[in-house]
DNA sequence: TGGTGTAATGTAACCGGTTTCATAGTGGCA
DNA sequence: TGCCACTATGAAACCGGTTACATTACACCA
């Protein structure tokens, strides 16, 4: 087993400085052909990278960038990290990852961490952090940018969606084809400004009519299904129900088929995120697309540009659309 | 905005030395209690923070570590990945993360560059890996460790399922049942070694009886679906389907929901996996459970065990079992 | 009382790069 | 031929920690 070359080994291999073999490394201009040559083949040869920490040391940057997701068990949540991971992986930064669960502590606790092991900007969730992590960040001046969620007036950038539209969208979709009793099922509102701008959104489109009712449950296909008992249960009549996330509604799908409801003769249903499967459930769902993929990717770049040319981090309105598919019906 | 300060003004602000300081952070019992209080009072007045590119020159060690997965939009990975992320997290490690994609070119370019940001040991998926990625870790000695499998003979270690025995299993579960005529349903054997082992697995069970016929497609809900559709067209009778994932068995739900056959009443559906939304799914998929989340805790434990203390990687058998519901019928 | 062992602290070398500044070398031009 | 401008290279300072080793101070004991 050859032994690993440091950059004095390969100065030495070359017959060259250190100065010289740094320049090469990094790409320098000012260095003669057969010069650059002779350090890269000795490069190969000892097989040298370079050492990451003594580079992050004396360049002050350490080409790393910080997510923190509340959960990653969520797909909406897995196509956002893969796509920052892409658009980082491309411009050959680093992703760091923790997962808050939702708790304000905790997320304070993983980005101490993070800002610890070298991170140079944040990129987290939503609004509500806590007051010690927005100090942290203004006292050393850390960039970040807040996502999924998109607010001009918070001081920090935001690149999202504007959940409180698109939710008042759906509810205006529903009220136009005749619904006038609409279940909202949703997840638990304490653990997310999102899910609470999305019921306002709801709210402030509906003014009494249609008539709303809301039912917060855990956020996975059980709590659909819970969700669904329940309103069931409640002996109301709805004509439609509206989920804030397609996996309430794919738990909506099958606690309907139990207990007998066609969808979307008996009752329909419409869902919010668009995700992979969403248009093979049976009926296809209707539901509003929130571009994911794009907005992980926008965030990603955005902090690249600023932390490489100083550029600022521009918030950025991520538009969805209702896709319109089998799940809602006309009445 | 005041400024952060480095540890020589923490040194000079106590009126210490650099060297106590650095004791004092670091926890060394060989400082006075007087000194050592007086050291932490510095470091808040001046909100100290060591730099992590310095400390890991000096001492050699990035407390970081790589997980390489093909895609993070499988929630069986996320799970794993979320496992990892915590034992990580817990013993104050960091994770970086990259998407192979299933590439072993990919996976090559995504190790180096993660390598180059000062990666101290690799997770990785399967045993397929570039012959360029395995002569790297080699040469550099870096330790890393094979997930999802699990094979003595591997010249790394691996930690994770039997994926050959456990698709036996399932095979003759089905077979048990009466069922002699069997459709398996499974991703891309191209991407991956595991459903490789699987497709081996099942074929050793059967020897002609059960007669098994494979379908391969992507792995998606869609591609289930898709799946199914050509099983239906092939005239075939099948009493059972065995898709080795659960989101392929979802696919299949829809599929024979569509074409007019409930399960399983007309036909039986096994799923592998057992993700968290398979108990909830109607009537409840019967499958195999694959411990993602200990093998991820398992995996990250037995790293930062081994990076601290030397102690060796023992390669280990995380044991999956079926779980028997109601989606499975007995002939 | 002097010697010795031990605990607390300081000094300085070192980790492996980047970068500023100095210097050597080269060709062009008067 | 001598000077200049410019390119290519090297020497050394520096980044911010850790740690081996030196030093000091003090308690204990013969």
């Amino acid at each position: 087993m050859r032994k690993i070359g440091k950059i004095r080994d390969v100065a030495k291999e070359a017959g060259l400085s250190i100065a010289t073999v740094s320049r090469v490394v990094n790409g320098a201009t000012n260095v003669s052909q057969p010069t650059r040559e002779r350090v890269l083949k000795a490069c190969a040869k000892l097989d040298y990278v370079p050492n990451p920490a003594a580079r992050a040391l004396s360049t002050n940057k350490s080409r790393t960038i910080a997510a923190i997701i509340p959960t990653i068990e969520h797909s909406v949540f897995a196509k956002y990290i893969a796509a920052i991971e892409q658009a980082l992986s491309e411009r050959n930064y680093s992703l760091v990852m923790a997962i808050s669960n939702a708790d304000e502590i905790e997320e304070l606790k993983a980005a101490k961490k993070l800002l610890g092991m070298g991170a140079e900007a944040f990129i987290l969730t939503g609004a509500a952090h806590s007051d010690e992590l927005y100090n942290m960040f203004e006292r050393r001046s850390v960039p970040h940018v807040l996502t999924s969620i998109w607010d001009l007036r918070n001081t920090s950038a935001t690149i999202g969606y504007d959940n409180t539209a698109l939710a008042a969208q759906a509810v205006e979709f529903l009220a136009a084809r005749g619904h006038a009793r609409i279940a909202v099922i949703h997840g638990p509102l304490a653990q997310s400004d999102r899910t609470q701008a999305r019921k306002t959104g709801a709210l402030s489109a509906s003014q009494e009519h249609p008539a709303l009712d809301f039912f917060e449950t855990t956020l996975n296909v059980a709590g659909g299904k819970h969700a669904v008992h329940k309103l069931l249960r409640s002996g109301r009549q709805y004509t439609a129900i509206l989920c804030f996330s397609d996996v309430l509604a794919l738990g909506t799908y099958f606690a309907l088929a139990q207990a007998g409801f066609r969808i979307p003769d008996d009752i329909s249903v419409m869902g919010f995120d668009n995700l992979d499967w969403s248009e093979h459930v049976v009926p296809p769902l209707t539901t509003i697309n929130l571009p994911a993929r794009r907005m992980g990717y926008e965030v990603a770049s955005q902090l690249v540009r600023h932390l490489e040319n100083s550029e600022p981090i521009v918030p950025t309105l991520l538009s969805g659309q209702i896709i319109e598919r089998r799940s809602v019906h006309r009445i």
